[in-house]
DNA sequence: ATCCCGAGGG
DNA sequence: CCCTCTGGAT
């Protein structure tokens, strides 16, 4: 059901994670892990990058898109971390979110998969998806984080944001969902005469890995 | 045309 | 709240 759903980027490190995840807006993972190969070999520490050349970094990432914004997303990321975080990524989300270019989402992919701490990605999908399951009737990210942290146990926010992600990508699209061949469509309430009980889709969701 | 695991600025 | 930033695949 969920096959292997995990983070899709290439790291070796929280650094690493961290300038690929603000990479990977409005672009895709592979595109993403095809450039930052080049990139690490260039500036392989946050002390690297922040003495970077603008132009050299945009020439290297240009394929992700936004490159000029994002070229000073992680340059500028990368001299906050050498000035006031002794060079390191830090591992809470106060202190992640003060980061240029570092929202509440990037923030917490970082923390779920570099750090082993739980925390849920509300990208666009997981926003989509929890109102279609009746999780939530907000569209605000924030309230969404609060409505879903109370319908699981904290171990299990990371890989439901994987798993909730992953399903968002492949069946239930922003446009034309696939619900003819989606395997949640009998518990989804969104679907025909479907149940309005959102744990049903939660349970579901919860089995994790069944192919 | 539409989509891709957003964030900052006005 | 809307706008902008951006390129590549489908």
């Amino acid at each position: 059901m969920f096959p292997d759903a995990h983070c899709e980027l290439d790291f070796t490190s929280p650094f690493e994670l961290l300038i690929a995840t603000v990479l990977s807006a409005q672009t895709t993972d592979v595109r993403v892990n095809s450039v930052t190969p080049a990139l690490f070999a260039a500036y392989p520490s946050a002390a690297d990058l922040a003495s970077a050349d603008p132009a050299h970094v945009e020439e290297l990432i240009q394929p992700t898109g936004f490159f000029r914004a994002k070229t000073k997303s992680i340059i500028g990321l990368s001299q906050a971390l050498a000035e006031r975080f002794g060079g390191e990524v830090p591992g809470k989300l106060d202190d992640l979110v003060t980061l240029p270019g570092v929202g509440r989402k990037t923030a917490n992919v970082v923390l779920g998969n570099a750090f082993d701490v739980p925390g849920l990605t509300i990208d666009t999908h997981f926003n989509r998806l929890s109102r279609r399951w009746g999780w939530t009737q907000s569209t605000d990210p924030d309230q969404i984080e609060t409505d879903v942290a109370a319908l699981f146990p904290k171990k299990e926010w990371t890989i439901l944001s994987h798993r909730v992600i992953w399903h968002g990508r492949r069946y239930c699209h922003a446009r034309r969902p696939a619900c003819g061949v989606c395997p949640l469509a009998q518990l989804c309430p969104s679907f025909g005469e479907g149940p309005t009980d959102p744990t049903a889709a939660a349970k579901l969701v919860r089995d994790g890995p069944r192919s």
